[in-house]
DNA sequence: CGGTAACATGTTATCGGTAACAACAATTGC
DNA sequence: GCAATTGTTGTTACCGATAACATGTTACCG
């Protein structure tokens, strides 16, 4: 056992540069993997630091060489499992590019995201990857100072602020509502969250009310599921609220599979028959929409290949080549058994 | 516009410094808030910072303090509601407290834990959350010699790290068999993952197993519902593998609500009255099993909270106060409709 | 009015790596 | 056999904030 000055103290380079009576410098070197250090000597070192016990310190070399190796990412919601889908497309997309993820979420709130992009800035991100186009002006100030890429996913930006992978939320429902319409539907609802805090929402909502004007229907009345996230049981609740007169209208629309989810159970609760007394879509192909029985009717999107995709264009921008400023992974409507 | 030596440079307290012609130390303290520094020079120094879009750098602030401001958080996957609620308790817990959450997922695999312990120990985190009391040995001597708190959460661990916020899923169980022997089912089987992976579905399938043999009921079959994690259509299809004879069970019980939905909806498709035929329970009380109609029989976790008493934990450990060594949040039986 | 306390600000050294450059040894080519 | 090249290791300075200590200034007291 050999003895420690200070046994409190953490093991640095410099503890195993002496140990192996090297240059700290040609440790670092050695624990990089510099091809210049000679094997047998890289190979020294690389034991005699796991018999110290060196831990390598990240936070010093970010410091040192002004690359923090974060990439800084905000969800609206971590408990969705799309958006935790696309985290895990960029998380496997990034293993092994040594870059690691800083993770944050904004709770639906522009505000929210504001001062969580605030906090992350701090941590000197490498790239910064927001879900959602919207953002407050102070945010827009904030990234433009930043000088670092941003990629905005999910959504198709009026205005980008930097690269964008996403979709048309709006025109991913025109294809539901040409569905609900060739059915012989004609009274819509659209179920979604009250506020404007859900863009995304906002945006199918408007896309659902665009299609159906297009298309001759009459206006589509809009039901009221709450502050976003709107869950299951919103939607479930909404529907138990109104009662069996649901099936006044032909068809609901629900802003996402769980909303439809908890929306076709209350009806079934109520007595109901869908899609015969009622038709009901979701959206974006959850696990529940399509093990459900009856499936779902919905719109799948491509959360994996959103994330996939993002790391594709960090890979671009940072290895200096240009990236595609704005990449569309577009949806596809998946017709089920309740509409 | 003031001149800039070097546009690209990034703005430091050096140069707020220079332009209030104070001390960076005096700006140093000033925006972090200390008191001792005079309130109308602090706005002044706040006012340029801001003017001059300094960011402040948390990166040399950890590498000066040595302490980074991170909570390493470990999951074995972040797209399941429970572990995202929990995480969402911790990160709720642990607002306004500086701490900022690293968060990994493990995919279920302990080997993957260990590397991932491994990278996130080098960005010198100030505490460790584990998912789990399973680890390999080189995890276990890693931890051991970094000398940070450590809490695994989800379990109860035999041999804990560190502290533990938790419960047994073995016990859990226990009530749900009683239950269902109380309703008559004698014939039990078990859905859940194959491989020894989930440690925690583990548990859950051995608390079965032992609670049906104290209640002296025949022994339970295993179904294999494949890799961890299982997920609704695992459940779904290793139901509509077996076809109707799956009513020769008295009741199926499933690792966790969205395999119970699975085996739900696939009794459904094949004609299944449940629980009439079969009877079905599930884990976790996660959405689906609430809204579903029928409601799935479950046993409700209470994820928020093991993140917000990990929290809590955290709190006094750094006040150095001492903490309860292992807390049990428990868990509860929720009597469904599918039982 | 002198001395001490309370307040406000400044100085110095440092956290642990690594870029840039320097230096020396071993090898090669002619 | 000597210059040029290649391979390997070392030296120096620095990234940006801040703990610990020092210093100057004003307020207050008997």
């Amino acid at each position: 056992m050999t003895t420690n000055p200070d046994s409190t103290r953490r093991v640095t380079m410099r503890d195993v540069a002496r140990a192996v009576d090297m240059s700290p410098m040609t440790v670092s070197r050695a624990l990089r993997g510099d091809e210049t250090v000679n094997p047998k000597t890289r190979a020294t070192i690389r034991d005699k630091a796991a018999e110290l016990g060196y831990v390598y310190d990240t936070t010093a070399q970010a410091f040192r060489t002004q690359k923090s190796g974060f990439v800084a990412v905000t969800l609206p919601s971590i408990n969705n499992a799309n958006f935790a889908e696309t985290f895990r497309g960029l998380t496997d997309a990034l293993a092994g590019s040594g870059l690691q993820l800083l993770l944050g979420s904004t709770g639906y709130s522009v505000e929210k995201e504001e001062q969580l992009v605030g906090q992350l800035l701090t941590r000197n991100p490498e790239a910064l990857i927001l879900t959602g186009g919207h953002h407050t002006d102070e945010t827009r100030k904030l990234l433009g100072a930043a000088r670092i890429p941003v990629i905005e996913i999910w959504d198709l930006p009026d205005a980008p602020l930097g690269h964008v992978v996403g979709f048309s939320n709006a025109d991913a429902m025109a294809d539901t509502v040409a569905h609900l319409a060739s059915k012989g539907h004609r009274k819509l609802a659209f179920l979604g969250a009250s506020a404007v805090s859900d863009w995304r929402g906002a945006a199918r909502r408007d896309g659902v009310i665009a299609a159906a004007a297009k298309l001759g229907l009459p206006p589509v009345t809009m039901i009221d599921a709450g502050q976003a996230p709107v869950s299951m049981r919103d939607g479930a609740q909404a529907v138990a609220a109104i009662g069996p007169s649901i099936a006044d209208f032909d068809a609901l629309v629900c802003v996402s599979d769980p909303v439809a989810f908890g929306a076709l159970n209350a009806c079934r609760r109520l007595g109901l028959d869908v899609p015969g007394d009622l038709a009901i879509t979701g959206f974006g192909q959850f696990d529940v929409a399509m093990v459900s029985h009856p499936r779902i009717t919905t719109v799948a999107v491509h959360a994996n290949e959103i994330g996939a995709r993002a790391a594709d264009v960090l890979r671009d921008v940072f290895a200096g080549n240009n990236a595609p400023q704005v990449i569309d992974v577009g949806s596809e409507f998946q017709p089920g058994e309740t509409s």
